[in-house]
RNA sequence: GCAGGUGUCGCCAAGUGGUUAAGGCUCCGGUUUGUGGUACCGGCACUCGUGGGUUCAAGUCCCAUCAUCUGCCCCA
């Protein structure tokens, strides 16, 4: 049998309904913000990647999902969403239309990783970017947005992590620093950290081997390393997310998995048990020089991007429509009855019996599915034009109602 | 990419080398025609993830492969 390719999913009843509600909630805040939808191609110039997320990130080097065309271009399934929508900003030219640019967006993003709980090699995202945005409010404006789609959604047990990771220059200053630190005591850590004090030495910050945190409490912190200009804007984040209310934790060793973060970072983790080791479920910063790298102009910018499936995992369940079923003895009949209803009725939904089976078959069906109501519509009520209709949960019924009375107790 | 666990019907699950692969739930049909999830009857794995091998004999042993889970790396 031909199965669904490791780390891909079916995505239907229950969940797909959570998924819904995910993807309505995210759109209704957007919408209330004014940022705009933007759908941009599942597939890119792998150039665009490597250059946006960076040559040395273990995305570009080992999890993407690259082929060549019949025309022996090399493409690349998307693994993040931001580089996308900035070329897509670049090319059409968004800057005309007025900074910043504020926009969304949602689908499937790809990587080749080893599958686990709330990891997937198709895995699904909602972002949003502003770019051409230098202050601070605007990265105050995005936090919250986040915030607030956390908070819409019922969730709680979630804590903002932030972290700044300054300028450039100021990160540059920094990490030189910390290789200094780290050269002392590269012979005491392990594997991972030799490796990425070449790579990224930024990452063996969140080392998880105990002897190497060890080390690590000693090392310079990056806060330290701001330059004056990096420092006011980190002051002025902290003092903005006091001012709106927002709680966080400052977290020195947040640094991200993407070469292109500056200033400004965060992470809105969850303590729930149930993703495992997987404990983010929306993630973004900012990345001031992004814009420029990939050939546009001189735009700051800032976002972030959830996980759907993370979030999907941490949801329960989600209220179902209320649905009725239309018994009958006669399907072309029921059809037309269901046809003029839905018409008519607001939040409910319509079923019936396509076949002609049994009255009790039929009753027996609406109560197993769980359909709140059932309309009685056989000959005889076709013959008197009243309906009887029953609350299935509640178990009362209502005999000859005329049709409006039917629609007032929907 | 590395280390370990698991794989018998849609779901749960017995089976530990020997004739026709328990059982439960769900599902479908019926118990002569318009009212409740009950009860009763019947149906639903030529096959044990897949492919090889060992054996007179394999769901049961061996190898490989695939999938899945857990930890690491990393990430949403």
């Amino acid at each position: 049998m031909v199965k669904a390719p490791r780390g891909t999913q079916d995505i239907f009843g229950n969940s797909s309904a959570i998924w819904q509600r995910i993807e309505a909630t995210a759109i209704k805040l957007f919408n209330e913000a004014g940022f705009q939808e933007i759908r941009t191609p599942i597939f890119e110039s792998s150039e665009l990647f490597s250059r946006a997320v960076g040559e040395s990130s273990d995305i570009v080097n080992k999890e993407m999902y690259t082929f060549n065309d019949r025309s022996e271009r090399s493409l690349t399934l998307r693994p993040e969403g931001t580089a996308g929508v900035v070329r897509a900003f670049i090319e059409n030219s968004f800057d005309r239309e007025g900074l910043p640019a504020k926009l969304w967006y949602r689908g499937p993003m790809f990587r080749y990783e080893r599958p686990q709980t709330g990891r997937y090699r198709q895995f699904h995202q909602i972002g949003i970017e502003a770019i051409g945005a230098k202050a601070p409010y605007i990265d105050l404006e995005i936090i919250k947005l986040g915030v607030n789609f956390i908070q819409d959604l019922g969730l709680t047990n979630l804590t903002l992590h932030i972290n700044s990771l300054g300028n450039s220059s100021s990160r540059e200053n920094y990490i030189a620093a910390l290789k200094v630190f780290l050269k002392e005591s590269l012979e005491h850590v392990c594997e991972d950290c030799q490796r990425r004090y070449e790579q990224n030495p930024l990452r063996c910050l969140d080392c998880k081997v105990p002897e190497d945190q060890k080390i690590y409490q000693n090392a310079p912190t990056i806060i330290k390393y701001l330059d004056e200009e990096s420092q006011k804007i980190w002051q002025e984040t902290q003092n903005g997310l006091t001012e709106l209310g927002i709680k966080y934790q400052i977290d020195e060793k947040l640094v991200r998995g993407l070469d292109y973060y500056t200033h400004v970072v965060f992470e809105l983790k969850t303590k729930s048990e149930k993703l495992a080791g997987q404990n983010t479920v929306l993630a973004g910063g900012r990345y001031d020089n992004l814009v420029k790298n990939l050939g546009g102009g001189d735009y700051a910018s800032v976002g972030w991007a959830l996980g759907i499936e993370r979030i999907a995992t941490l949801i329960e369940e989600t209220h179902q429509i209320s649905k009725l079923y239309i018994i009958s003895d006669s399907p072309i009949e029921a059809l037309k009855l269901a046809d003029k209803l839905r018409l008519e009725t607001k939040k409910i939904a319509i079923e019936l019996a396509y076949e002609e089976t049994k009255f009790k078959k039929q009753l027996e069906k609406a109560i197993k599915r769980d359909y709140q109501w059932a309309l009685f519509y056989l000959s005889e009520e076709r013959n008197s034009g009243l309906f009887k209709l029953k609350n299935l949960r509640e178990n009362k019924e209502y005999d000859k109602l005329d049709y409006s009375q039917v629609l007032e107790l929907l």
